[in-house]
DNA sequence: ATGCATGAGGA
DNA sequence: CCTCATGCATA
């Protein structure tokens, strides 16, 4: 018995002697009590036990009742019979000593009673018990096999078959596997309960044991989940090697020389000096529920970082390109995911599974540019345990969603859709015809999986029509769900989504690639993140809202919402992108500065600011566009349109002006509600006047 | 969760 | 060249 050999273990041996025995007792009993008792009860039970294994306790007989099944084992005696409250009598191989306690007869020698060494009373008891547990029992199967190993291996290995073939996912959600389970068992498949789960499920923390719900005969079930966290990526290469060493001369020191922000010494300028922007916003009011940890978010590392697109793939980029079922192998091997759906699945837990499904990758052709999605796998999921654990501890969502979160949204009128939104769904959806279902390729199985699909048929945005951005350009609510959505609406549902979500296991990433399985649209994590957190625009949330709130339908129906991974894809992107360039905070903060004096600079000037920060032009426009985007995303009222005009020259240096004072920026009108997100100090009229860079305006003014 | 990048569509 | 939607890559 492995549970057995393991808790004899020398490293158990050094522990208390004194609760070696019963615990000792307790594992021989699990296992043959395991054969009568429900799993979820052993669980239970074993569960308890381990708490108390240094009490007493077990030799306590509650009131007339049966003893514990422990109580009698360990005292050596078969269990009650029914109606007693007594425990049986002596298991065969002891006989009852004039005491009236069960004793051995002799061993090894002519040795009685019990055994001083407690190693030897333990084997002992194993072979008691074992033997009673075959006269009693007379289990169909060996005994000595492990019970996970019994009816699990085989199962596991024919689901990942399955799952292989039909590319579902059932790993992280376990029902998926519940499915099977079902198919096999009578046992209970329930949806909220912590389902069967001999593997691990990699990127989550399974602290302890999952109750197994499993059919009367199922023996112990009980895995101990390792952390398997695969999140740590190598670091990029990107990483190790600065884009910009301001140690080295840079254009800033000459051209800004004297002047504060071309100069040297303001990009050393402690972060505080001039903090991030970033850091002076207030984060999503979940950033605590989001754990890092819980992260699912699996992206391909090599391939869209670096430039080595495949050259076979590269070949097509300008070709449009349609849904594939099939992930190209090439690259399927590339998937993190995809690799760990092939490890054995009866290694330990820990290894043994992350995802047990292979993604099939799709590529997706967007217009003509032949842009695809990048790769992007489903990561760890919470299966149910996370999720239930979650609930039971009462997970509390902070209440984040000011209204004033999005400050300069709150007082405008839902784009009244169909008014403002002209490009809405009806303009979408036609495009949407390509789809990937509709098209009639053979991958389409994807998007059949979903049982109780709620006609996705218009809705569906099409990822692979509707041209992404021009999709946004939905300029409202999508589709026939035109919905006159309120801000109000809009965050009521975020943060409901995000509960729900969260409470049924699912990431962000996950719901993702639900609405590409549901409706064909996929999108990333960070796309949820960002509409949890009522970081899109207004119109964007609009469009997205009708699609996640069907997805939320879908989810809190299903009875398998897990079914609804099935279909997992792996989204490689072919095209080369361009490394990310990592700004040191000191240029940041200087174009932080910059952007204070002008978010719209013009050519001449992003060209000055790229020769002054020795940035790339592009990056500086880029920079700067996703500034402004982030303005406006957050509700920053960027009307100060500044083009070719800077603020005037402001006395203070760059390094003495804006001191976070966080919670104050968004004061800038009488009642105005207290600052909540993402309002960067620095937009404050007073502090842009003291961003102001004298050097930097006259310059740009000049 | 967010910084930087991409690309469609528009002016 | 901008806006906007969106995503990869990374903090």
């Amino acid at each position: 018995m492995l549970p057995l050999s393991s808790a004899r273990s020398g490293r158990v041996r050094l522990e208390h002697r004194a609760s070696l025995l019963p615990l000792a007792a307790v594992l021989l009993c699990v296992v043959s009590v395991s054969a009568a008792l429900p799993a979820h009860e052993l669980v239970t039970n074993i569960r308890t036990w381990s708490f108390n294994s240094t009490e007493k306790r077990f030799t306590d007989t509650p009131g007339n009742k049966c003893p514990h099944h422990i109580v009698c084992a360990k005292e050596g005696r078969h269990f009650c019979k029914p109606g007693s409250s007594r425990c049986g009598p002596c298991l065969s191989p002891l006989q009852e000593s004039d005491e009236g306690r069960c004793v051995a007869r002799s061993r090894h020698h002519q040795h009685v009673t019990f055994y001083p060494d407690l190693d030897e009373e333990i084997d002992f008891l194993q072979a008691v018990i074992e033997k009673q547990e075959i006269s009693e029992f007379k289990p169909p199967q060996k005994q000595s096999k492990h019970p996970a190993a019994v009816t699990h291996p085989t199962d596991v290995k024919k689901s990942r078959a399955d799952a292989a073939k039909q590319g579902r996912k059932s790993q992280a959600h376990p029902s998926s596997e519940k499915s099977h389970a079902a198919a096999t068992t009578p046992g209970p498949a329930l949806a909220d309960t912590p389902t069967p789960q001999p593997r691990s499920t990699e990127g989550v923390v399974r602290a302890g044991p999952l109750p197994v719900p499993a059919p009367k005969n199922d023996k112990i079930l009980v895995s101990s989940h390792a952390v398997w966290k695969m999140s740590d990526r190598s670091q990029s290469p990107e990483y190790q090697s600065r884009p910009y060493d301001f140690s080295r001369s840079n254009p800033c020191t000459q051209l800004f020389g004297q002047d504060g922000l071309g100069n040297a010494a303001s990009f050393q300028l402690p972060h505080g000096v001039l903090p991030d922007p970033s850091l002076l916003y207030n984060k999503s009011a979940y950033g605590g529920l989001t754990p890092s940890s819980a992260q699912t978010f699996f992206a391909f590392p090599p391939m869209a970082g670096d430039y080595r697109g495949s050259d076979l793939q590269t070949g097509e980029f300008g070709q449009p390109k349609h849904w594939y079922p099939f992930a190209a192998p090439e690259y399927t091997g590339q998937v993190p995911g995809a690799t760990a759906a092939t490890q054995p699945t009866n290694l330990s837990p820990p290894i043994a599974e992350t995802r047990e499904q292979i993604k099939l990758p799709e590529i997706k052709t967007e217009k003509d540019t032949g842009e695809d999605y990048s790769a992007e796998m489903k990561g760890q999921q919470y299966p149910t345990a996370p999720a239930s654990a979650a609930m039971h501890h009462g997970v509390f969502y902070p209440a984040a969603w000011n209204p004033s979160f999005w400050p300069g949204i709150a007082h405008i009128t839902p784009p009244g859709n169909n008014a403002q939104n002209p490009s809405t769904s009806s303009a979408s959806s036609p495009s949407m015809s390509p789809s990937p279902p509709s098209n009639g390729l053979p991958g389409n199985a994807f998007f059949s999986v979903n049982t109780t699909q709620a006609a996705p048929g218009p809705q569906a945005q099409n990822p692979a029509s509707s041209t992404r951005s021009s999709g946004s350009s939905s300029g409202g609510c999508s589709d026939s769900e035109e919905e006159n959505l309120s801000t109000e609406e809009l965050e009521q549902f975020a943060k409901e989504l995000k509960h729900k979500r969260i409470t049924l296991g699912f990431t962000q990433a996950d719901v993702g690639l639900a609405l590409g399985n549901l409706y064909g649209k996929m999108f990333s994590q960070t796309t949820i993140c960002r509409f949890e957190a009522l970081q899109l625009s207004f119109k964007n949330m609009c469009k997205l809202k009708p699609l996640l709130q069907r997805w939320l339908n879908e989810a809190e129906t299903s009875e398998n919402p897990q079914d609804m991974y099935k279909i997992e894809r792996v989204f490689v992107d072919s095209r080369k992108r361009k490394r990310r360039t990592s700004l040191e905070g000191a240029v940041r903060s200087a174009l932080e500065s910059y952007f204070i004096k002008c978010p719209k600079p013009n050519t001449q000037e992003i060209t000055h600011i790229s020769d002054d920060l020795g940035l790339e032009r592009d990056v500086v426009r880029v920079w700067f566009c996703n500034r402004r985007q982030k303005g406006k995303r957050l509700a920053l009222p960027l009307d100060e349109e500044c083009d070719g005009q800077y603020y005037e020259q402001s006395p203070s240096p760059l390094n003495m002006a804006p001191s976070p004072i966080p919670g104050q920026s968004y004061a800038s009108y009488p009642g105005a509600p207290p600052p909540t997100l993402y309002m960067p100090q620095l937009h404050r009229p007073d502090v842009l006047k003291q961003a102001l860079h004298p050097g930097l305006v006259g310059h740009m003014t000049g």
